[in-house]
DNA sequence: CCATAACGAAACGATACGTTTCATTCAAGT
DNA sequence: ACTTGAATGAAACGTATCGTTTCGTTATGG
């Protein structure tokens, strides 16, 4: 007599981990976040939508925040680093992506959430810490590439260097002002790179 | 009979608001703040602490973050814009005195627990993009100089450059990385003035 | 003098927390 | 083939905070 069960409710398939329990969970938490942001990301919300137990979900995630890590890293595809022949166009291309990435998909808010959650979760904060390490190493291969060409000078920082365009860019998500003009970032780009002087003349002060 | 009253219980002063009540929960909210940090910030615990009544902050304050608002309010101060004369060292004061006032003050926690909550706050939100703006366009007046001066060039965009730096200065609060080496970061401000082009040829294109 | 509003305390129903109990399902080890 | 044990969803647990309401009290302002 299999009495108490109604007709579809997902089971055990033994000792051992449902992989459609797991589907259903991030997925459902995925919508939510979409749905309703992070301030209606409850385990008891994910648990409803995904008709899935509560203890289901602590027995596979410690926390919120690492449910939340989940999330993130299912949406996450790593972008190839733009290889132009130009740091100019490299640099700009690589903002430009980043954009257009946060703007138009839900990557851009799950991470805002990841950022937020990490300014009063530790576990949060160390992932992020290291998955920021990671994309700045990864990235900085674009500057390298240009100082092995000769384009800049060697003594240029790569990493120092695509923290500030990336900083302006978490600052701009943060903010929610993910409209920003091409031309204007191209300039600004060019400007970083090609110098802010007037003139051919570097020494003249005062 | 006053019996029901313990001795030291702050009461009403008839039909207008006690200031004697709002700096105790102004205070309790920057002393848990302070001390638990922003998951430990609940109207419940501010109300506890400031032995008031949880109606009283609800009348005054709509929210928990119209409250951290009203906290991060007060611990600002304005600081004056560098001007020594040069825009690389103005630019160099201007992020150095905003990481020192980040670490040194309790500012620092507030301002990422600000950012925090304008990730899943309306209201928070709007009040950060506008504080931004302004500190933005204040601290533009730097570039501007320069540009009266003739040190940099006239289609430098101020308020962007600016932004770049503050962005930078952001991605390092929100994880934890205040601990920005001085030389490098004058270094950096360096070359994004000066240039990074090797040699004296900044017309090269295409 | 009295209507009105602010005060702190207490309790409200609602919601989410993290955990435990339960009957059930099935893989893995004897 | 049989037993052991872990995973499953549902339900209920006690705890905590939410935002609100009720209450007795205070004292301003009309």
């Amino acid at each position: 007599m299999t009495s108490t069960l109604t007709a579809d409710r997902r089971t055990s398939i033994g000792a051992q981990r449902n992989p459609a329990s797991q589907e259903a969970i991030l997925k459902a938490a995925a919508d939510i976040l979409r749905e309703t942001g992070l301030s209606g990301f409850s385990i008891e919300a994910v648990a409803r939508r995904a008709h899935a137990g509560k203890p289901t979900i602590y027995r596979w995630w410690s926390s919120r925040a690492a449910l939340l890590l989940d999330v993130y890293h299912d949406q996450k595809q790593v972008e190839p680093v733009p290889d132009t022949g130009s740091i100019e166009n490299d640099l700009f291309a690589f903002v430009t992506a980043l954009f257009d990435y946060w703007r138009d998909s839900e990557a851009g808010s799950i991470f805002r959430f990841v950022i937020a959650e990490a300014q009063s979760d530790a576990t949060t904060s160390a992932a992020l810490r290291t998955y920021m390490a990671e994309r700045i190493d990864q990235t900085a291969e674009l500057v390298r590439r240009a100082t092995r060409r000769g384009e800049i000078t060697a003594d240029v920082d790569p990493e120092l260097t695509i923290e500030l365009l990336a900083g302006f860019a978490w600052s701009r998500l943060l903010t929610g002002r993910l409209d920003v003009d091409p031309e204007q970032l191209h300039k600004l780009i060019g400007q970083m790179i090609r110098g802010m002087r007037s003139g051919g003349d570097p020494g003249a002060e005062q």
